[in-house]
DNA sequence: TTAGAATAGTTGTATATGCAACTATTCTAA
DNA sequence: TTAGAATAGTTGCATATACAACTATTCTAA
């Protein structure tokens, strides 16, 4: 007895898709357009920037940001290599690593949120009412 | 004089990018736990179903599924190594192809769908009343 | 205490994506 | 008509992602 989604949750499901491959395109050619990198890297630093000076475990962030841990382990190499962030060894735990925002990581984040924010607000923020946009995240909240 | 993007409206971005991201994992997830081919198959085959047996350009499945065109150029290659669909020389155009799916893409479509269909009502269906799918659909395509 | 399970992270390999350069054909304006 | 621009699609190369197998360490229960 299996449950048919409704037509509604269809073609929700179908906006949603659609309207996020719209934004992320935009999103990252302007920042691409700037000469500065993908927004995954963005979002790495940022989590890493909230918990400065502290770190995060690798597997911290990969909950944050949701991604698994073996792609996790290769942007933070792309990253490292940038010096961007930095890999400590673990004194709590032999197994894992800290990672550490450094200050250039800092930097590049002050370089990409005007970007990343007017392109949010160009393709998006415009758009939308702060009612939709609130109705909107709240609905999204629930999935 | 820029415009700073508002908080709803970052908070929105954000939330639609998590849920995304979430949801088409699980989808993926699920297509792949009963050897099915990804979703991007899925989207090629339903366009050329909906065109049977007319068929399409190449470039206009691209604007139907928001694929550049040397992305949708390999993976009408895949498919068509698959036996899903032929891509035939146009007569009206000698530069473009014309693309039809196979008795066996539609097979394949016939058995994706109640995967696929069962996936989004799991993970966003039951999640979400029907006047809450609708208002989502209906914010969502102003984007 | 200690063997086996579980966890954190890395790496090899296959596949998918993005970008730029390329071929072939069609369109367009002198 | 015809040279140059534009369009449709393909391909080489670099990069990113997914999966499975691996190492090293920590946890757990007899």
């Amino acid at each position: 007895m299996r449950e048919e989604p409704t037509q509604e949750s269809i073609e929700a499901w179908i906006q949603l898709h659609r309207a996020h491959r719209l934004l992320l395109e935009k999103v990252e050619h302007a920042l691409k357009n700037k000469s500065l990198p993908p927004l995954a890297w963005y979002d790495v630093l940022l989590e890493l920037h909230r918990e400065n000076p502290r770190g995060l475990r690798q597997y911290e962030l990969g909950e944050k940001i949701l991604l698994n841990k073996h792609n996790l382990s290769r942007l933070i190499d792309r990253l490292e290599k940038n010096r961007l962030v930095i890999r400590h060894r673990c004194k709590e735990d032999g197994r894992g690593n800290k990672i550490r925002i450094t200050h250039e990581g800092q930097n590049l984040l002050k370089k990409m949120w005007p970007v990343y924010s007017q392109s949010i607000q160009e393709n998006f923020g415009v758009l939308l009412s702060s009612d939709e946009s609130s109705a909107l995240s709240a609905i999204l909240k629930k999935l």
